[in-house]
DNA sequence: ATCGTTATCGGGAACGATTGCGTAGAAAAA
DNA sequence: TTTTTCTACGCAATCGTTCCCGATAACGAT
């Protein structure tokens, strides 16, 4: 089954023209009279004319399509990111062609170098959970390949960044709880190679320090699939509460750490808060309706795909090569619901 | 900035070799010889050569890329089809191009002619919420694109299309609320134009009269932008409670539409089930969490998104124009919890 | 009458890859 | 020695579009 659409030969054949007369009647050349114009562009409306953007990509050598990498589509975080993206890629005429990783490092090579021989003009970028080796994208980046990298990063490779200060966005929850009477915090987060982790981490550990608490191991979980595997938020669960130092509270990281931990109380018929306070990392569009209801920090999701996404369309249609790269710290929200908030 | 690839050019002109010998040597014709071939190969190799697919595009006159139109991503049931359109895409060799119509005819109208253009081998469809006009598919599809539906289908165009038995759904769930003992049972429902909405009215309508209650035209509330409007959703069912013989219970049509109901009937602090009860398609990974646990129909999305690719994967590599075309119908799930059941 | 100018248009190369066809050179057959 | 037969490669067309050059005609100026 073919589709066949009109070219811009067909036109010229129709019309007795050269390809050349028809090309520039049709881009408004003032090269071309009047009557040629209005008669070309009148035949190209009839028949319906589309110019072949692949024909056009491989003359221009560009594609106008930016290729996204994220882990998962299904989440509420990236689904939201997407969006952003979307929204400005459409407006710039660009194309989005989204591929996921599953939270998988091989998955991702091969997600990169498909999108990568697919012409795409730039990358946009949240590393899986498992990647630790930048080869794939260092290869590319230093072959002139734009790439912005967006919430999961990696300093290895030097371009724009856009994050969210994940350092204060976890102090901000920790001392929430403290601040509400717990003292026996533990932190579930995702994998240990990622920035977020490592930053969240971070204010975690320092809001329990700087307020005469003290910072325990054990009492940090790591989900090294980001919570895909629902067997590992209930694993890190059930590990914190063999502890004789039973926690009081946690932080997750992460949408699906997030409500996977709620589950998996839930299934314990553990109370939240008064067994256990929870305050998670999470972009849920309805924290309202969760029993209890969930005090959250959420990303600004929608607003990192379009920043993300201005600053790498600047880079594809920058004349001269890019030196000057930054990083640009978004902000996080902090809502104060039911789960972490002790009844007195 | 330029990305500037190996070409098969750069590598004839680096080795003394035509392109065309290049060619064959990569694809391992027979004329060529073995010395020849490995000189290539070992070559290609290490310039990490990738052939140009923007090339072969035009060549081929096909694009391995599929073109996707929802109404959003950032919805559990959309998402979910798309993991598993990307599920079978990925292993067939197909890229997958998303886009969003936002329940816009316009917008749908727009995206797919820019996909069309972008010259994708097919393209997967579920309807907008305002789109009656189905001028811009047809004219693609009778020029030979290959076209699957699902979900939100439409009967004007012969393919393949996908959907699940949403009048069986419909009914099932009024009549699960008929045998609780609720009379008085409304539908919010999304826009009267698409299909799924015109079907499961039937369903919900027929579960009444079957069973003795009256149909009331009343009952019945459309959101004409599939809930994407929150005031749409409270519009009706502010709507709903003003009627004198208030409705003691209700069904509504997809995801949106049922936590933005779950969310307005909490903003007016009512009680589920007790003042008013639920039962809601959803495809939410969370009703356990939700207060109350929420009865729900669930789609078998991911399995929609597979099964949808497949016929249109099947259309594009057909050797010979596709004339018989099928209407797969999937099985939804029913789980009866909390919000639809009375409290005795 | 000759030249320059301007307005309009066509020819053809290029983008990267594939492929039918042609052919040089060598080996084999006559 | 001559002819045939392979082997192993190159040439050029093709896909749809753009764009650098040329080409042509009309027209006014000298």
């Amino acid at each position: 089954m073919k589709y066949e659409p009109v070219t811009i030969k067909d036109i010229g054949k129709a019309l007795g023209l050269s390809t050349s007369t028809v090309s520039r009647a049709l881009r408004g050349s003032y090269e071309i009279s009047s009557d040629t114009k209005k008669q070309v562009l009148e035949y190209a409306e009839k028949v319906n004319y589309r110019p072949n953007p692949i024909a056009l990509s491989l003359k221009e050598r560009r594609s106008s399509s930016i290729g996204v990498v994220v882990c998962e589509i299904a989440n509420n975080f990236f689904s939201q990111v997407i969006n952003g993206i979307d929204s400005i890629a459409y407006n710039r005429g660009y194309h989005v062609i989204i591929s996921q990783s599953h939270e998988s490092y091989e998955r991702e090579v091969v997600n990169v170098h498909h999108l990568a021989s697919r012409s795409v003009d730039g990358l946009l970028v949240s590393l899986s959970s498992e990647t630790t080796d930048m080869a794939h994208f260092i290869n590319l980046h230093e072959k002139g390949l734009p790439i912005v990298f967006f919430d999961r990063v990696t300093n290895e490779i030097i371009t724009h960044k856009v994050i969210v200060d994940n350092y204060k966005a976890a102090y901000e929850a920790t001392l929430h709880l403290i601040k509400n009477g717990y003292k026996k915090i533990a932190h579930i987060t995702s994998s240990p190679f990622l920035s977020i982790t490592k930053e969240r981490l971070e204010g975690y550990k320092d809001a329990l320090l700087e307020n005469g608490l003290a910072f325990n191991e054990k009492y940090v979980k790591y989900c090294s699939h980001g919570g895909m595997i629902v067997e590992e938020i209930e694993g890190a669960l059930h590990n914190l509460l063999k502890i004789k130092q039973k926690p009081d509270a946690f932080v997750t990281a992460g949408d699906r750490i997030t409500t996977g931990s709620l589950t998996a109380i839930k299934n314990l018929h553990l109370r939240v808060p008064e067994d256990i306070a929870l305050v998670g990392f999470s972009n849920t569009n309805i924290p309202e309706l969760l029993n209890p209801t969930l005090t959250t920090i959420r990303l600004p999701a929608f607003e990192m795909g379009q920043v993300a996404t201005e600053l790498l369309i600047s880079i594809i249609e920058s004349k001269r090569p890019v030196t000057s790269f930054e990083t640009r710290v978004l902000q996080t929200e902090f809502f104060v619901r039911e789960s972490s908030v002790k009844l007195q």
